[in-house]
DNA sequence: TTTGCTTATCTTTTT
DNA sequence: GATAAGCAAA
């Protein structure tokens, strides 16, 4: 008995939604703009699959991110009451791993292949370099981010190093002879380690289904309707993917939004959209061009700075929802006052009901918040952050990594010589001999118990063997669990010897990392889960969800919130300067610039700073971007720099909009995070009284605002408007 | 050979 | 402001 009905469908689809969903065999391209509901047309799609009785594993979708998908089988399971979770989904790279896994031998691989993150890469090249003696004294060699780009583009493009350097980086031909050799000696080296980077697991895959008529029945026989989310940012070996993938069937759908293609450092090329009517002949093209997500007035100004846009797009959005008011422009004296207002500001919103999760701040590159950071804290307001740093990428969850993947594989150099290096008075030289003696030896691991030497270091290293042996039994009494708990005790002296000034903070990571590892059965699984799907920095998921969100712009697609913020619209921060000498980067910064303002379901607010600090170098006065003033100024509300948040258009426009109840600040003290109950009643609120706050440390109540505010003169940092609700006061 | 100190160099975006 | 390279002392 169907949980849903035809009606059902059609009464909450529109008709081009409805075409979409419906038309089932044969390709498709969906054009879905901004906002136009294109996740709830695949959602319903797989919906509809299941409904017509098709067997959910023969079912393929992939997306952008993990996240996404399983979001969106989770709302298709709750449309059709089945479980989805027999329906294949996930990333173009996840997917390709697991095939990989059982397919790797026909490309030359073992299927016990370690997967390499962008860290890795970039350790290896520089490894490389070193012993090929192209770095050195006196001599200058380019960042091994950049030979990591140069050969990824290379490989993406399957064109030789050499049309890379002289198309993207003439000011390298000079090394040209170096890079070509070096990016031989990487793939030599991936080969014989049994490494494989992210380009790997795409282009793997993708010449085994090239090369293996039988793979590309059986994978056709398998996945009898695949979908393809965001394809706008594919590259051309995953639009080949799905090429082979679909063979005898044709049954691929394709959605995406040439306006927001903003993956082209990637190798992404909306030619994939432009082309898939060629390439599959017979496609059905649908257009998505009605907006549910932003008002009127927001449309008006995205429409504005896509409009300018060199290239013709094919399609003009219209909102569906009535109402609105402009976006707002605020100009911000410098970065740290632009900070203040934004702070502030998504202090008064929540403060007037909305849910924190529903306000983000996004910005180009990940350092642009650090100041939003710290007055966010100051304010004691609940945030996440995505984009930027990793958590994985930071030495401390490297250094506990590595004892696992040598467990795994003792060949692995280089996380053999992290975890060497963590000994005091072993350095490199050593390292790089008993790497030499651990690819001799039928058991490295052995070797590493019973080292034999009477150095200083000898009594660590062979702790290190020892623990290694002990994984290794563990590990095959499958437990696991035990295993970390072991790695986490024998890494801790080196973390609190390293890092004395912090360590509880990365210990913390740490048990953070092994809590959500529990869900992983191997040491394998968990590695490759690591590479794949690396968890943000942060608090970890089971606490408390409801943030304010950070993030940058890239990391920000296919979401949407009530309020958002983009900060520092500002020449030297956006568009990004190493952009600024390709006409075809230029425009993508301007494309992501129409991502993120059609992020905005409500209220929009770009900010720009006069003054940005520069490497260095300090403040130094900015242009408005670029952008901003192609965006007529009709279109826009200036916020007046004098005028309190909680009194400007905008803000009473935003809760006239949303319809949300005012909370008054006598009820909102019910329910919230933040301050626990036995602190916040002892807090006597006097001017004169001395306080210490987390982030600031000692102050005085200089003026007491309201019941929850309070005006604070701190030691270091100055006064300070705090929220009671989430500050961290003490009485001292 | 290792380590600690000084100096120069750039800072995009991510699976 | 982090990070890598260079240099000198232990």
């Amino acid at each position: 008995m169907p949980l849903i009905s035809e009606q059902d469908f059609k009464s909450h689809l529109n008709p081009e939604q409805y075409r979409a969903v419906t038309h089932l065999e044969g390709p498709l391209l969906v054009i879905a703009g901004a906002g136009s509901g294109k996740t709830r047309t695949l959602v319903y799609r797989v919906a509809r699959l299941i409904m017509e009785g098709i067997p959910p594993e023969s079912i393929l979708l992939l997306t952008f991110t993990r996240k996404a998908a399983s979001g969106m089988l989770q709302r298709a399971a709750e449309i059709t009451g089945h479980a989805c979770s027999q329906v294949a989904g996930g990333t173009f790279h996840s997917f390709a791993h697991r095939m990989l896994r059982t397919h790797a031998h026909l490309a030359g691989y073992s299927p016990n292949f370690t997967i390499m993150d962008a860290g890795d890469t970039r350790d290896l090249l520089h490894l490389l370099a070193r012993e090929m003696k192209f770095t050195g004294p006196g001599k200058r060699f380019p960042r091994k981010a950049t030979l990591a780009a140069i050969i990824s583009k290379a490989e993406n493009a399957s064109k030789p190093i050499e049309d890379i350097i002289q198309r993207y980086y003439q000011h390298l031909s000079r090394d040209m002879k170096s890079i070509t050799m070096l990016h031989h000696a990487y793939t030599r080296y991936k080969k014989k380690h049994g490494l494989m980077d992210y380009d790997d697991l795409l282009l793997r895959w993708r010449d085994i289904l090239l090369d293996n008529p039988r793979v590309r029945q059986e994978m056709g026989a398998r996945y009898q309707f695949i979908m393809v989310d965001e394809y706008q940012d594919t590259n051309p070996a995953q639009a080949e993917i799905v090429r082979l993938m679909a063979t005898g069937h044709e049954n691929v759908m394709v959605v995406g939004d040439d306006a927001q293609s903003i993956y082209s450092f990637r190798g992404a090329t909306i030619n994939n959209i432009l082309d898939f009517p060629h390439l599959f002949p017979g496609t059905t093209i649908i257009k998505l061009e009605k907006n549910y997500r932003s008002t009127q007035p927001n449309l008006d100004c995205t429409n504005a700075i896509i409009a300018n846009a060199s290239q013709k797009f094919s399609k003009r959005l219209t909102a569906h929802r009535k109402g609105g008011v402009p976006p707002a422009l605020y100009q911000a004296r410098d970065e740290n006052e632009q900070a203040a207002f934004v702070a502030d500001h998504i202090a008064s919103l929540i403060d007037n009901g909305t849910e924190p999760h529903e306000i983000a701040a996004l910005f180009r590159a990940g350092f642009h918040s650090f100041a939003l950071e710290t007055e966010l804290n100051a304010r004691g307001i609940p945030f996440e952050k995505r984009g930027g740093m990793r958590l994985i990428e930071s030495a401390h969850i490297k250094d506990f990594i590595s004892v696992l993947r040598i467990s795994q594989n003792p060949l692995d150099r280089l996380s053999l010589e992290r975890a060497l290096l963590l000994i005091p008075h072993l350095g490199i030289k050593t390292a790089g001999k008993i790497f030499a003696e651990v690819v001799k030896s039928s058991d490295p691991h052995r070797l590493l118990a019973k080292y034999p030497s009477r150095a200083r270091w000898a009594e660590k290293l062979q702790e290190l063997g020892k623990l290694l042996l002990e994984i290794n039994d563990l590990a095959s009494h499958g437990k696991f669990r035990k295993i970390l708990d072991m790695a986490e005790k024998w890494y801790r002296p080196f973390l609190q010897a390293n890092y004395i000034d912090d360590f509880p903070k990365r210990q913390q990571d740490i048990s953070q990392l092994i809590a959500m590892s529990s869900k992983y059965g191997t040491i394998q699984e968990l590695l490759d889960e690591l590479a794949l799907d690396p968890p943000e920095k942060g608090p970890d998921d089971s606490s408390n969800r409801k943030r304010v969100v950070l993030s940058t712009i890239h990391s920000a697609k296919g979401l949407e919130w009530k309020a958002v913020y983009i900060l520092s619209m500002a020449e030297g921060r956006f568009p990004s300067p190493a952009s600024q000498n390709s006409i075809d980067e230029l425009e993508e910064e301007r494309r992501l610039f129409y991502v993120a303002a059609t992020r905005a379901k409500d209220y929009l607010c770009l900010c720009y700073p006069m003054f940005i600090n520069m490497a260095g170098a300090g403040l130094a006065p900015a242009e408005p971007c670029r952008f901003l003033k192609e965006i007529p100024s009709s279109l826009l509300h200036q916020i007046d720099p004098a005028s309190h948040p909680l009194n400007t258009h905008a803000e009473q426009g935003f809760e006239a909009c949303t319809k949300t109840p005012a909370v008054t600040s006598k009820n909102s003290s019910q329910g919230s995070g933040g301050l626990e109950p036995d602190q916040q009643g002892d807090i006597p609120l006097a001017p004169g009284t001395r306080v210490r706050h987390s982030t600031f440390g000692r102050g005085k109540i200089i003026q007491k605002i309201s019941t929850e505010k309070v005006k604070v003169l701190f030691e270091v940092g100055g006064i300070k408007t705090l929220h009671l609700k989430y500050a961290k006061l003490c009485v001292i």
